[in-house]
DNA sequence: CACATTGTAACTTATTCAGTTCCATTGAAG
DNA sequence: CTTCAATGGAACTGAATAAGTTACAATGTG
């Protein structure tokens, strides 16, 4: 499979979050489901996580609750959204016990661990490499069209 | 989620029979399955893979049939590995049509579009680096402890 | 106190993956 | 030319996971 589209969900909400900054208010989950299509329940679970990972501000009760970036956009990184929201390794390994007796199915699991903690590494590198501003950025550009 | 443990199980595969490849015969898949712990249909769905992407050979019917490696296990990147057996996007688009009529929303896929092939080809680059022989190497290594 | 909004739990639905069973097909060996 | 060990592929099951939905208690501004 892949990366699971609530990655591209919560770039989504922080690239709209950014286009609004300046206006400095909190947004509620409804308002920013309009523009990403999806439910705002679904948009909550998301919006936790980057909370939690202080890449937004969430108010509570009252009128005027909802939420807001945390940081300037071009202090958010790709790769700080990804550890934000996926928490599963990226390869998968065997899901039944390879053969212990056999000298191979005992000695992947280590070799693979080793190379795939460094692609791993790899993707975060580039993803670390891009920001929030950016997108917005790239965004406007290809919807102003 | 991550990417499918078929690409762990490619690399098993391959590693097994490489270090088995000084024969040169032909191993039947459920000799294979005695390694990897899994149901010899199962490998022989990805070994179709594999045979399609020219990384092993098949030998149908009689006594002798089975898989072996189409190459020498240095000239087997696990980028190749990685196209043969894993055809999907790295990552995930939107499920559900984001807005077009907000400028954010219309911009946005495209936007991630780029970003996203990017970071899959560096990754990409990063398996491409390594070969099933370095991975027999290092089995080898971890296996014999 | 009123009320807009969050937080969370429980449920449904769809999808995907791994694994299994079954049988027709293949082709080397005797 | 028969035998038989093996592949190839279809059809099915079971389990896991994701996205989406509904419902309601908790929050805290005004």
């Amino acid at each position: 499979m892949a990366i699971v589209s609530r990655y591209t969900i919560a770039l989504h909400i922080l690239t709209w979050l950014a286009y609004w900054a300046e206006k400095d208010e909190f947004f509620p989950s409804d308002r920013i489901a309009n523009s990403v299509g999806t439910s705002p329940v679904f948009l909550r679970r998301i919006l936790g996580q980057l909370a939690k990972a202080g890449l937004v501000l969430v108010q509570h009760g009252g009128t005027g609750a909802g939420w807001k970036l945390a940081r300037r956009p071009e202090d958010i990184s790709l790769l700080d959204v990804y550890e934000a929201v996926v928490q599963t390794p990226l390869f998968e390994m065997h899901h039944s016990q390879p053969n212990p007796s056999c000298i191979i199915g005992h000695g992947i699991q280590p070799a693979l661990q080793r190379v795939y903690e460094d692609s791993e590494e790899a993707l975060k590198l580039r993803l670390a490499q891009e920001s929030i501003g950016d997108l917005v950025a790239s965004a406007l550009e290809h919807g102003k069209l």
